[in-house]
DNA sequence: TCAAAAGTGTTCGGTTTACACCCATGA
DNA sequence: TCATGGGTGTAAACCGAACACTTTTGA
């Protein structure tokens, strides 16, 4: 079904796909969505095999590669205009490493055996704008901290650590945060994402000026309700401002 | 013959090329180095046609990505041991621009009408160790500055673009500007390397006193010598240290 | 009244910047 | 002797790091 869905859309290209490292923030941890496959096998004693992976697919014929990747996105969560970045391209022609791995492939694919490459990319999603339970938030995908990722099918770990190398790079050098947080959102939450992505711990003080004084974000005439302590300023980002700024000066470091 | 070089390593695969934007520094200039065919062709009143590009290659199909553009550049080079890196895939299905592009496929290529991404290279190359006259020196290949690149075929003006872009940016994160050096150079010639492929002009004494800083240059027992002025100290870049350093602490600007 | 996070300034030390003159060499 | 790049120190501005207490709220 999954196969038929995506042929409609045009002729799949069976030598390159694309995988995308969603990744979200719950005030707590770093997730990133994984699906989940469960198929019947052949192997005796062993009636099902998982198959978590990266969400990706082959890419269509027609379709350039950020288009695919987008598409890849919508298919699963619903949403459009996603800040996505392409990191790096896996080729290695060793890339299925286990007897599932070609099981599945097997399953799935016309040509189960043709090499691909793919194309990796990383995506930050605010998970407020994410309906868990919309219709197009098909198969079985779940969010894994990152600090907990299972084994994953084919080089998918290997891509999942470069991902969160390439996340942690970016977030020095542009403001990327915002993108995983709600549109309104307190420097506390800002500092606490920070500090987990990076895996430091940061000084309030210093982060706060530090952060205010890029002139990026605008305070909301609004504050945080219901939480059991002083209700914090609520800010958002302004991105328009941003991009100004960015094409006057080079070098905006965050 | 070109083809058939190739074909004797293994099976070319049609789908997936790798681009090298391979650069040289001649104290004077930013350099990078293309290729220049020339093809009859049955364009009446237009005998022949220049197809300026990136060198590249499809990739073997059982040969890793990497491994691919390293023979690219043993190809045209006769060079092993490149400073080497990947930067960015190239996917859209338009990149054939113009009717040369599809006239030269047709003449190289088995399936020249194949969609074909591109994974790119840019590497950077020690001019002193290169040998142009080497046999191994293939092709009508030659230096251009920078900042006078022709039209290239297909969309390599714009991959170019993009190598540059990201050599700018690893340049201000890693030392990787001795690259281009010989392996004996002075802090001057470093210094003009920096000023040329970052576009600045750089104040001499804090230049100096920043890189010394870093504990990884080792000044020799050696004069730079046949100069019309004063000889300079030459020193010599210490990658081990280096490598020693980058592991214990992160975060080390160039 | 308690726990939990918000909010706020100052000091210190290191880094970056700006700046000018003499030196050694080959032509 | 001239043109060319080599080599050197200091002061001021700026930036990052460290650090502690009061406030507001809901439970």
């Amino acid at each position: 079904m999954y196969r038929k869905n995506v042929e409609q859309k045009g002729k799949l290209n069976p030598h390159v796909s694309v995988d995308c490292a969603i990744f979200g923030f719950d005030f707590e941890e770093l997730k990133i969505l994984l699906i989940e496959r469960v198929k019947p096998t052949e192997i005796p004693n062993d009636y099902f095999f998982r198959n978590i992976s990266l969400p990706g697919n082959l890419i269509l014929d027609n379709e350039d590669l950020d288009t695919s990747a987008k598409r890849v996105l919508r298919e699963l969560t619903g949403l459009d205009n996603i800040f996505m970045e392409q990191f790096y391209t896996f080729g290695d022609p060793n890339r299925v490493k286990s007897k599932y791995d070609e099981e599945w492939l097997k399953s799935i694919r016309e040509e189960p055996t043709a090499r691909v490459i793919t194309v990796a990319y990383y995506s930050l999603v605010k998970l407020d704008k994410l309906n868990l339970h919309a219709a197009s938030f098909a198969q079985n995908a779940s969010w894994y901290p990152v600090s907990k990722i299972p084994d994953l099918a084919f080089d998918h770990n290997q891509i999942v650590y470069k991902a969160i190398q390439s996340l942690k790079h970016k977030l020095h050098t542009e403001p990327i945060g915002f993108e995983l947080l709600p549109e309104k959102f307190t420097l506390g939450q800002l500092q606490k994402l920070y500090e987990i992505i990076l895996n430091a711990t940061l000084d309030k003080r210093n982060f706060r000026r530090k952060i205010l004084s890029k002139k990026v974000l605008i305070p909301l005439m609004e504050k945080q309700v219901g939480v059991p302590h002083k209700q914090a300023q609520l800010y958002s980002f302004d991105k328009e401002k941003y991009e100004e700024m960015r094409t006057e000066m080079v070098g905006f470091d965050f």
